[in-house]
RNA sequence: GGGCGGUUAGCUCAGUUGGUAGAGCGCCUCGUUUACACCGAGGAUGUCGGGAGUUCGAGCCUCUCACCGCCCACCA
């Protein structure tokens, strides 16, 4: 063997020679028991974007769905994970866009749709290779043979059946209101695609300006102008005119209202008159409204229903026009906009305007006000103002015709079933703020105005009367039955929310619509793995989906899966989000190149304690790939030792000591192992591993066994060869899930010098180990050996016995029990604590170290190496720690409250504790006056 | 304005029904004993954010304060 694991050579022939073994097909290795179909397991791939590369949250999410996946197999469960990929509406569309204007070709409106799709479709076959190629890197075991593409035929077919099926039943519908539009990319998004930004005061915006509005046919009021100390008013003035506050002044071209509060005194009179829009001229009202609040700005509000979404509320419940003045680009729309020139009577300077971005308007707005003497003052006004999450521009409340899916109807059904437990979370508190967000569920947008997306199916006719259908044919024959006679129809244009297919995905990648074996199989699946980031945006619409569309055995709406891990965002090691413009990304892949995926996969389970971010250090990874090397170098030795495995070895039949304790340790942490992953706590799963394999195997058991090995007794010999190959073998079984790489290729190595394996590591029966290969008694002795062993080197090490001294070594105070236990391991004990001899007597020898080890005394006879000073001033340092925990047991036990309440078992142990930690101050008070008598 | 989470060794973090505070990295001292220097042996290091409460007993439960982070929300 050599030296080093080469992760770089043998990761890639690993995993081709995984794939083509067809070792991750949906069932491969599949086990039954006593006849019975095995029990399957499934997992849906959270599906990356086909155009997407590995980054952290990739590499974290897809370690943890194969440490199941794999687990799972070697269980020998018929395990399904479903790959594939998504088209993802808007972001693909601008990297092609991107890549368009980078090449210097003509942008998408100048190809047209048709040849721009096709561009799409080119970029999809190059780019999707990538993705998945990085998941293989990874050691992603999904079944590729399977791999879909949310635009594939067979999903789009779904995606076809729900959407015509949602709009029959009533939950898909057109309708005209405000929504969320992006004027970068020209579409609507949905609320949970906009990200609020603080915007702080900068010349352009974060201020609050006050702007005068003339009142019509020269009304005045009186206006308090100060007051007095009980805030009454004292003096007043008269004034023409009413003061509002606005954050974006831009959007007062399409002011159709002033709303005040119906019970603030200061304008109450006003309402019902009406006021002169300035640069406008178009007379609107003052309304009365409780949206207007009498503490916030002055109290009085511009009112522009067709851009804002409180004011779009306010104008409908007064009855208020609504006036777009924007373009889909978010520039001014004014010369040839009929809404806005209804009854208005712009100045030559507003319409001067005409085709400004919102932004440029904006200034030239203020400075209008100022010209005009209408201008009231400007404040320093921080505020959150919605950004689109792709396009990161300013989003504009815009109204327009839309397609929406009725999420409260669908809604129920999800929240009832996490409440009522079909469904669970892990961690569990991920529940309520799912509930949350369904609870105050609005409708959701589904259309956007993009090109690269599944199209709506609806035609129109030449009234605009839709028909929604299945394809072009059904939806003639539909006008046809309509109109009485063949007639045109023209497609909606609108392509549908990414999201939409993706909420299908547990289903309609198992082959939905039609009845497959698959389906039938593997829906319900079992865990979906996944972000916090996307509860909403995908895994609560799964739900909805999944339930409205999927039914059990007994006709009964059927959750898309059992379980819902969620797992924590991997942050940098300062702890804030990896992102490209802070420049702390770390890349997966040059963590693979460098230490290797196990490595990586290693590092990212153990820091995946439930609920809390991963703050990801590089040196971890380092210390992760030591691990492997750790590994190896034990199968190294292993494999220099001639412990080869042995077909039919029974642990049972081991008889030394050391052998029975090492089947124990390994029946143990095979069990914390299961344990672990039953419960999602994979970071346990990896702590239980390193510990059993770095420190109990590698420092303790091979360290113990080399006198075994190495001695004349032949039977012991060829019984520790057989143990030491029967444990490295479930060390490679139960770390392969996590581990995979360097797991199978000393699967593979060590078995070849065996004769060969049966199966590849990938499909090994995991171990099914019997509490009953615990044996107690060699736990204790062994435990014992190991802390009598600890104890002498750290003497050594204090007393500054050169290391390659071979000292004495003479216990006393001892039962026969433990006299027996010495001379059982002494040959252990002599080797690695470095003894030229080990004794029990009945007195310690003159000028003895002496360690107070439980029922005994260790004395190391060092007259003349030691010095005395020293050695008492150590000896009371422990003696010192030992009087005060004995104090602290005393006054428990005394205390009557704690014997009478605590449990006996807390009692016995106290107790016990007390009992030993006198006996060790009686040993240390022996050997403290040995050591006066020699001073 | 609602909701969630965090504060434990220099750093990054474990700590699952309350019962002697842990790991890795880093640091210090030793060490080429034929698996491993990507190693071995030994060592130092914590009023578990502050305060109060419940309890025989609190890192863990309750309340409160402080600071940090995230999510949701229509305040001009």
């Amino acid at each position: 063997m050599d030296k080093t694991f080469d992760a770089a050579e043998a990761e890639a022939r690993i995993y081709a020679d995984w794939e083509t073994s067809g070792a991750f097909r949906a069932g491969a290795a599949a086990r039954s028991e006593n006849g019975a179909a095995p029990e399957t397991f499934c997992i849906v791939i959270p599906p990356p974007n086909v155009t997407g590369s590995l980054h952290m949250g990739h590499a974290l999410n897809n370690t943890l769905q194969d440490i199941l996946v794999r687990w799972h197999r070697m269980r020998g469960h018929d395990v399904l994970w479903q790959p594939g990929t998504d088209h993802a509406g808007i972001a693909t569309q601008m990297v092609v866009e991107r890549r368009l204007a980078e090449e210097g070709n003509a942008g998408r409106r100048e190809m047209g749709r048709d040849a721009f799709i096709e561009r799409v479709w080119q970029q999809k076959a190059e780019s999707e290779g990538v993705i998945t190629g990085q998941l293989k890197r990874l050691g992603a075991s999904c079944d590729w043979s399977r791999t879909r593409f949310t635009m594939d035929e067979g999903l789009s077919e779904a995606v076809l059946k729900v959407f015509v099926a949602l709009y029959k039943e009533g939950l898909i519908y057109r309708d005209k209101r405000l929504v969320n539009w992006d004027p970068h990319f020209e579409t609507a998004i949905s609320d949970l695609e906009v990200e609020q930004v603080e915007v702080r005061p900068s010349k352009s915006g974060g201020k609050l300006w006050r702007f005068r509005y003339p009142l019509a046919d020269g009304a005045t009021y009186e206006a308090p102008v100060a007051w007095d100390e009980d805030g009454k008013p004292t003096a007043h003035e008269t004034r023409d005119y009413i003061t509002v506050a606005t954050t974006r002044p831009e959007t007062m071209l399409g002011d159709t209202g002033v709303a005040v509060h119906p019970e603030d005194a200061r304008y109450a009179h006003l309402v019902g008159k009406d006021v002169i829009l300035p640069l406008v001229n178009r007379r609107i009202p003052i309304v009365a409204d409780e949206y207007a609040d009498p503490e916030q700005g002055t109290g009085a509000v511009k009112i522009t229903p067709a851009h804002d979404f409180n004011d779009f509320e306010v104008g409908k419940r007064a009855s208020l026009r609504v006036v777009n003045v924007m373009t889909t680009k978010a520039a001014m729309h004014l010369a040839g906009n009929a809404d806005f020139l209804e009854g208005a009577d712009p100045e030559p300077e507003a319409m001067a305007l005409d085709g400004l971005d919102r932004y440029e308007a904006r200034a030239r707005i203020i400075a209008l006000f100022e010209a005009h003497a209408l201008f009231d003052g400007v404040d320093d006004h921080p505020h959150l103002v919605p950004h689109g999450d792709r396009s990161k521009v300013a989003i504009e409340p815009y109204l327009t015709d839309q397609w929406f899916c009725d999420a409260a109807t669908l809604a129920g059904p999800a929240l009832e079933a996490v409440r009522d437990g079909r469904t669970a979370f892990m961690p569990q508190n991920w529940e309520k703020t799912y509930f949350q967000w369904l609870d105050n569920i609005q409708p959701w947008c589904i259309s956007r105005q993009l090109w690269w997306g599944h199209q709506v199916p609806v035609w129109y006719g030449p009234d605009g009367t839709p028909f929604c259908e299945h394809d072009a044919a059904a939806a003639a024959a539909a006008a046809e039955a309509h109109y009485g006679a063949p007639t045109a129809l023209t497609r909606d244009e609108d392509v549908l929310d990414t999201w939409f297919s993706s909420a299908l995905w547990p289903f309609s990648t198992l082959g939905w619509p039609a009845e497959t074996e698959e389906l039938k199989r593997y829906y319900k699946t079992d865990v979906l793995v996944t972000g916090f980031d996307i509860i909403f945006f995908w895994v609560a619409r799964m739900m909805m989906m999944g339930l409205h569309f999927m039914k059990d055995g007994d006709g009964k709406p059927e959750v898309p899966f059992h379980t819902v891990y969620v797992h924590a965002l991997v942050r940098d090691e300062q702890g804030k989000k990896m992102s490209k413009s802070l420049g702390n990304v770390i890349d997966p892949l040059e963590l693979i190149d460098e230490y290797g995926a196990d490595a990586v996969r290693f590092t990212l389970t153990s820091m995946a304690a439930m609920g809390r971010d991963i703050k990801l250090a590089v040196s971890r990874v380092a210390g992760y790939r030591n691990f492997g090397t750790k590994l190896w170098n034990a199968a190294r030795f292993c494999e220099m030792n001639a412990c080869h495995p042995v077909a039919g070895f029974d642990p049972a039949s081991a008889t030394r000591p050391v052998n029975r304790w090492i089947v124990g340790e390994t029946v143990r942490t095979v069990a914390a192992v299961d344990e672990a992953l039953a419960a999602y706590r994979f970071n346990e799963a990896a702590t239980a591993l390193y510990d059993h394999i770095w420190k109990t195997f590698c420092d303790w058991y091979l360290e113990l066994s080399k006198p075994l090995l190495t001695g004349e007794d032949n039977a012991a010999k060829a019984e520790t060869q057989a143990v030491a190959a029967w444990a490295l073998d479930r060390i490679l079984i139960a770390l392969h899930p996590l581990m995979p790489f360097i797991t199978e290729e000393l699967w593979g190595q060590i078995g070849a010098n065996a004769g060969g394996r049966e199966t590849r590591l990938v499909h090994a029966p995991w171990p099914a180990l019997p509490e009953t290969l615990v044996d107690p008694a060699s736990d204790e002795e062994i435990g014992w050996t190991i802390r009598l062993i600890e104890g002498i080197r750290s003497l050594r090490a204090e007393m500054n016995v050169p290391p390659g001294a071979q000292i004495e070594m003479v216990l006393t105070g001892h039962s026969p029990a433990t006299a027996m236990r010495l001379l059982r391991n002494a040959q252990l004990i002599q080797r690695l604590a470095r003894l030229s001899e080990v004794a029990v007597a009945e007195q310690a020898p003159a000028g003895s170290v002496t360690l107070a080890l439980e029922d005994c005394a260790v004395n190391l006879p060092l007259a003349g190496v030691i010095d005395v000073a020293a050695e008492t001033a150590r000896l009371s340092k422990e003696r010192a720690k030992l009087e005060k925990e004995i104090a602290g047991l005393e006054a428990k036990l005394a205390n009557e409250t704690f014997l009478a309440k605590a449990p006996e078992a807390v009692v016995a142990e106290q107790r016990e504790r007390l009992a030993n930690a006198g006996a060790e101050r009686g040993r240390l008070v022996a050997a403290l006056e040995r050591l006066a008598g020699l001073g």
